[in-house]
DNA sequence: AGCACGCCGACT
DNA sequence: GTCGGCGTGCTC
């Protein structure tokens, strides 16, 4: 062994390549993979992690540095997180560098050491118990009073007033009262669907992936819960991942609930030392089960048993920026990694997920009833055409909403667009306000007074005059919540209008508070976007209304219809009160449509198998696979000139395309937005095989191309979307 | 991405 | 005479 070694490194730059170091003896035994190094990067000093063992050098590699100080003493990165990780970075075609730095909770990925700070616990000595602090010292008091209930972890209580008690002897550092063993014995006895289901999932051994359809209120958490306990009982951990933190409280409350002390969470609420000690004990085995949102999906763990993919059809799973994985398909791998079976539950689950359950690759399994209620939702059309309009809303969908709220039931309306309403326009010569940065109309938000788009957040104030002819003439054309929420306050004026979108909830805790008065029955008539479509249960619920889906129904994008359909099924799960089915309205100018007809009279498998027979049909996913280049650029024709060269490049790399094809490039969908220019080139191919090698032959060197100076450019792979 | 180097306009 | 604009080159 020569007195120096090379060692790879990966450090978060956009180059897809390593960095090597030359390391002194000293430090051989010490570098292995997942390791952390501080390292001098031309003029900086960063973090990076090895990613190979070291190797012996030879006497022309003076050129490379040393490492200036090793961060861990066993590696930070387990073998198998870096296994994923790489194959992440592979899939996704992003530098190793910037996957780790994605993966890695903030603390650890500026180089802080991965010990446990999780909070000291204290508890009352036996002075405390006897002390006598005077009675103005309220907070002692406090603090007295609290321990007196038992120990508490000194993160929760205010580090002055614990100084005052440490140094008076009151109090004494105690360890954390160990978490209660095994399972809370409140689990429900199953119901014979969900026995079904549990049997199923226990009689498959290692690797599989199941997909769970199951409606809203059919039980899917109490399979998961089982499941989890399962896992447990083998003393292997779980991985729950949800869409979204506005999900994960009640999804954590309760685990929390049915396994006391071993659950951690993981999502971007948390603050990121919150987050780097969920991802600690899970390494470390201290927390069984990890809860969380996309990123949790790079939690490393001991010794995962099972995963779980809650409303795996959510859009949320894909990241939309930066490095663009799909934390389902990521799951995926992870549970194959692990040997241990996933599970991907929705209600309507994505076309992929069903595509592969019928090719047979994942099992299909089925949770048809509601737990507690009867008969799922039937969905009734209203023909907009030709019945009067009250800003938006038909006189039959208002006829019915009175009928529900004289009968003391509760209305959803739902649309998917925030603001008063999405165009203002002209009535004299046809002028509508454009956004100056972007091909798209601004949205005229009324209570705001100010026009913005929502494409780029430019804001104006309303203007008076027409922007073309100066007729004095603007009128808002279409509806968006702001306005459905008017309009509704103003037929009902006795009952009590809430709105729901993220411009009425802004603060974290605001959800919850209105969905309090909710289930208290004060709010009485819901507006809102998608926010409403999700998770949460309304108790009183007699009625769904939607406003209008009929933009999705010749959108431009081609997931747009499935989308439809996942929303309208999702939303319309929000209706039914106790054992009474709820009554849901889609109120559309479109109500021949042959697919709402088929949504509407046979569901949504029936739904889905025709857009899985068209999909194939036109040659896209899941029938084929895909990959997105896009480019964007302040200078008009700079985006497409990159994007022809690349296209080049891939033509010149002969035996890497077969199989392959590239169409384009062609301006994206809408071709200026926040200003820039911006165009895409698409790859597609049947086999998932031939388009990873030619994206691995190409991706990598697409950054030295000459024109790729002036763009901004980015490689999607698996789009959810083509804009 | 950072960060530095390098070569041409409006200011104390 | 300088401060600073962003083109272009490099990162073991």
């Amino acid at each position: 062994m020569s007195a120096l070694e090379l060692v790879s490194v990966a450090v978060a730059t956009p180059l897809y390549r390593l960095f090597d170091y030359l390391a002194p003896a000293a430090m051989h035994a010490r570098l292995q993979p997942g390791v952390r190094v501080r390292v001098p990067f031309g003029k900086r000093t960063v973090v990076g992690v090895v990613v190979e063992p070291p190797r012996s050098s030879s006497p022309g590699d003076f050129k490379y540095r040393p490492p200036l100080a090793l961060l861990d003493e066993t590696p930070l990165l387990s073998a198998d997180l870096l296994e994923l990780l790489r194959w992440a970075a592979q899939y996704y075609q992003y530098p190793l560098g910037r996957v780790i730095e994605a993966a890695l909770p903030g603390p650890l990925r500026r180089g802080n050491a991965a010990r446990d700070s999780s909070p000291v616990w204290v508890r009352l000595s036996v002075a405390g118990t006897t002390a006598k602090p005077p009675s103005r010292a309220h907070r002692l008091l406090g603090l007295l009073d609290e321990l007196a209930q038992g120990p508490r972890p000194d993160d929760a209580l205010d580090s002055g007033t614990l100084r005052k008690a440490r140094d008076k002897g009151w109090i004494e550092d105690c360890h954390a009262p160990p978490a209660a063993s095994g399972i809370a014995a409140d689990a429900p006895q199953p119901s014979a669907a969900q026995c079904d289901v549990l049997r199923e999932l226990r009689a498959a051994r290692g690797f599989t992936v199941s997909l769970l359809e199951g409606v809203t209120g059919s039980g899917k958490t109490e399979i998961y819960l089982q499941v989890a306990a399962d896992a447990l009982s083998r003393s292997q951990q779980a991985l729950i991942l949800a869409p979204e933190i506005g999900l994960t409280p009640q999804l954590v409350s309760r685990f929390e609930a049915r396994f006391p002390g071993r659950v951690a969470p993981f999502h971007s609420g948390m603050s990121e030392s919150q987050r780097a000690q969920s991802w600690l004990a899970a390494r470390d085995g201290r927390a069984d089960i990890v809860i969380g949102t996309r990123s949790a999906v790079f939690v490393p763990f001991r010794q995962l048993g099972i995963v779980v993919v809650d409303e795996e059809h959510d859009a949320s799973y894909k990241q939309q920026e930066g490095f663009r994985y799909s934390a389902r398909d990521t799951a995926v791998f992870r549970a194959q990694q692990w040997k241990a079976p996933v599970i991907l539950g929705s209600a309507t689950p994505s076309l992929e997920t069903l595509a592969n359950g019928r090719a047979g690759r994942y099992r299909h399994l089925r949770l048809p009833q509601r737990v507690h209620r009867t008969a799922p939702p039937r969905i009734d059309l209203v023909d907009a055409r030709g019945q009067a309009m009250s800003h938006g809303l038909t006189s039959s969908l208002l006829a019915t909403t009175e009928k529900h709220l004289s009968a003391g039931g509760q209305v959803l309306l739902f649309i998917n667009r925030r603001g008063f309403a999405p165009a203002l326009l002209c009535r004299e010569c046809g002028w509508v306000a454009p956004c100056k940065r972007c091909d798209a109309r601004m949205t005229l938000h009324r209570s705001r007074s100010r026009l913005i788009c929502h494409h780029c957040g430019y804001e104006t104030v309303v203007p008076q005059q027409c922007g073309k002819c100066q007729a004095h003439a603007l009128a808002p054309v279409g509806q968006g919540t702001e306005r459905v929420e008017d309009a509704l306050r103003e037929r009902f004026p006795n009952h009590r209008v809430e709105r729901f979108d993220s411009d009425r909830v802004r603060r974290a805790g605001e959800l919850e508070r209105l969905l309090r008065d909710v289930a208290s029955g004060d709010i009485h008539i819901l507006v809102g976007t998608q926010m409403l479509a999700k998770g949460h249960d309304f108790a009183g619920l007699s009625m769904v209304g939607i406003v209008s889906v009929d933009q999705a129904l010749f959108g431009v994008d081609f997931r747009a219809l499935e989308r439809m359909g996942q929303l309208v099924v999702q939303v319309a799960g929000r209706a039914g009160r106790g054992t009474e089915a709820g009554e849901v309205l889609l109120q559309t100018h479109e109500p021949q449509h042959p697919k709402l007809r088929t949504l509407v009279e046979h569901g949504y498998g029936a739904f889905a198998d025709e857009l899985l027979a068209e999909r194939v049909g036109s040659g896209l996913p899941p029938a084929s696979h895909l990959a997105l280049l896009r480019a964007e650029s302040l200078d008009a024709a700079a985006a497409m000139r990159f994007l022809h060269d690349a296209k080049a490049g891939l033509k010149a790399q002969a035996g890497a395309r077969r199989g392959v094809a590239a169409l384009g490039p062609v301006a994206a969908p809408m071709e200026r937005r926040a200003g820039r220019w911006r165009a895409q080139l698409l790859l597609q191919a049947e086999k998932r095989a031939p388009l990873q090698r030619a994206l691995s032959a190409w991706v990598p060197g697409l950054g030295d191309l000459p024109s790729a100076r002036k763009v901004r450019w980015s490689i999607d792979v698996d789009p959810v979307d083509l804009y």
